[in-house]
DNA sequence: GCCGTTTTCGGCCCGACTGTTTTCAGTCG
């Protein structure tokens, strides 16, 4: 068994017990042995046979003899005896915000319940609300949880999307049959959720490559099996589509596939204009039988006399008109970012040494990382004292000496307090190179205070960035309620950038929000916010909402120099006098 | 179940919020 499935095995021990009353330390200890090892370098099978592993924190002798019968074996009986004590069912319903472990074993253990139609029918007949230490407004909290959960069930994070997507694409690529093979719906156009996943081929041989599809591994359920067209359902739960078609229609396949649908319709109003019929098969000349020859899809543009359109413009946003004008931003590319700003490290919430982060920005090229562990409130992510935050300075001058090439630069992650006051006193924030301002806790104020409170925030002379300006939590947790358009008009006025968290749940600031604040005058900062070092390489998902967001490597703050960087704030801001609405 | 310059037992991150209670439990970050 593997790292990933280890540390997912972990986590839902840790839940079991959770639901069975179990001492809930232990529960903890196992959610931070999964923690731990999620975020430990090295194989994991090499880090059992040495004996390793037990020097993880987090990690003795209990767990330690279970994960390496998990590692050695598949398995673990321990495990196993939980799940027949649960019903697993159970657990899918943990998804419901402000249904948590303890509410779920009461309705299980007094009404039976263990799935989403039951516990509804139970909030809507009061069943529920009778329930000691239930109530009415419980119940109907509940409903709105399920109603939630149901509006996004179908959907799965980007991140996932492409993750099973991948080895499909390599394994049929291997396929002599196979000629083109592409990704493409909404995948391909880089959009944060994902129903499903598309895939096309070009091949003279669709019956090889579809019988070798749905005989793929990772598949539940094939739900069609055609020449042109196969369905299946991932294990996952993602349903996955193929199409094959030939060669010669292979961009025009392409392009269709990749949508969005409002972006194709546009394309064929387009074609229309200009005596053509366009469809996934061809472009046709009013009248004719066979489609016009495009050898790839930049080709099927050209047709119509536009540019290639990269696919995450693919909205119809205005993108056709854009192209048509000539007027296409040249894209901000991953290759673009110079500086990895905004990871944590063991002295906060993170999991991986100062060392071992700076160690792995500088392996995947970049010139300068900004460590930015939580600020003193975030008690939770054991966030630093201000004796913590200066001794966190001679630490990385420390660990400086050891790299050449990488510049640290020190950050910090301030919460923003609830009247909008940033979490130290200038003493201490003047010793930062950067402040990332963002919120953790009060999610729940009213629109117009936490407005204000942004905002309060946003003109502190020391923030430099906000942090995951929406506070969303992707399929999980929605927006906090803000006057984005009002916050967005006080970052740029204040010089403030805006976060593009590359966390694949958050992916926030919404793409849908960037350009507008580019006509603000924002400026923005691509994050990973990583807590360990694989977490760095999430870099390029929020390379795909700036790119979404139509956004260029000028727009992009760590597209900077170190230096350039850090003097962008104080350089700049300078010159007029803040004006007040 | 883990951990240890308060070390082999007794803590374990902690505070806010919500809704349920009549002083607190559950959830969340």
């Amino acid at each position: 068994m593997d790292k990933p499935e280890v540390v997912r095995t972990l986590r839902e021990i840790a839940t079991l017990l959770e639901l069975q009353e179990e001492n809930p330390f232990k529960a903890r200890a196992y959610e931070s042995a999964a923690r731990s090892i999620e975020g430990a370098p090295g194989d994991l099978e090499a880090l059992v046979a040495s004996g390793d592993l037990y020097k993880i924190k987090g990690i003795g002798e209990g767990i330690g003899k279970k994960v390496a019968e998990l590692v050695q074996t598949g398995r673990l009986g321990y495990y196993e005896d939980l799940r027949a004590n649960v019903p697993i069912e159970l657990l899918g319903l943990l998804r419901i915000p402000g249904f948590g472990p303890k509410k779920a074993r009461a309705a299980w253990q007094t009404l039976g319940i263990d799935e989403i139609d039951e516990l509804e029918q139970a909030a809507r007949d009061g069943r529920l609300a009778k329930l000691p230490g239930f109530g009415e407004k419980t119940a109907q909290n509940i409903l709105e949880g399920i109603e939630f959960v149901r509006s996004h069930g179908d959907r799965h994070l980007y991140s996932e999307a492409w993750a099973a997507a991948a080895p499909i694409v390599d394994a049929l690529r291997e396929l002599k049959a196979v000629q083109r093979i592409k990704v493409g719906g909404s995948l391909r156009r880089r959009r944060e959720t994902i129903k499903d996943i598309d895939i096309v081929v070009s091949t003279g041989k669709p019956r090889t490559v579809m019988d070798r599809f749905v005989a793929l591994g990772g598949i539940e359920r094939v739900v069609a099996h055609g020449e042109t067209k196969s369905s299946v359902t991932l294990a996952g739960g993602i349903n996955c589509d193929l199409r094959c078609v030939s060669d010669a229609q292979y961009p025009f396949a392409l392009h269709y596939f990749t949508g969005s649908k409002d972006h194709n319709v546009a394309m064929r109003r387009r074609a229309q204009g200009m005596g053509l019929k366009m469809n996934e098969y061809g472009l046709f000349p009013d009248g004719a039988e066979s489609s016009l020859e495009c050898a790839d899809e930049q080709a099927v543009f050209a047709a119509l006399q536009l540019p290639w359109i990269p696919p995450e413009l693919r909205e119809d946003t205005g993108e056709i008109e854009a192209a048509a004008n000539g007027e296409l931003p040249a894209l901000i590319e991953t290759g673009d970012i110079r500086g990895m700003i905004h990871f944590h490290t063991t002295e906060s919430d993170g999991v991986c040494a100062l060392e071992d982060m700076a160690r792995e920005a500088e392996r995947l090229g970049y010139a300068y990382a900004g460590v930015c562990d939580h600020s003193q409130s975030a008690a939770y992510a054991r966030g630093l004292k201000p004796d913590q935050v200066l001794r966190q300075r001679e630490e990385i001058e420390k660990v400086q000496k050891k790299f050449k090439k990488l510049r640290l630069l020190h950050g910090i992650e301030s919460d923003i307090l609830a009247e909008g006051a940033l979490d130290y006193p200038e003493s201490i924030l003047k010793t930062l190179d950067f402040v990332v301002i963002s919120i953790h806790s009060r999610f729940g104020m009213p629109k117009a205070d936490m407005t204000k409170r942004m905002i309060a925030a946003i003109e502190n002379p020391y923030a430099t960035i906000l942090g995951h300006p929406t506070g969303r939590l992707l399929l999980q947790r929605d927006p906090y309620e803000l006057d984005m358009d009002a916050v967005l008009e006080a970052a740029g006025r204040a010089r403030v950038a805006l976060e593009i968290n590359a966390h694949p749940m958050r992916l926030d600031l919404d793409w849908r929000e960037c350009r507008k604040a580019k006509a603000l005058g924002c400026r923005f900062a691509i994050c990973p916010d990583a807590h360990n070092t694989e977490g760095i390489a999430d870099v390029p998902y929020g390379v795909g909402v700036a790119r979404k967001g139509w956004l260029t490597r000028e727009d992009v703050l760590n597209c900077l120099t170190a230096e350039e960087f850090v003097q962008w704030k104080r350089v700049e801001a300078k010159p007029k006098k803040r004006t007040r609405k």
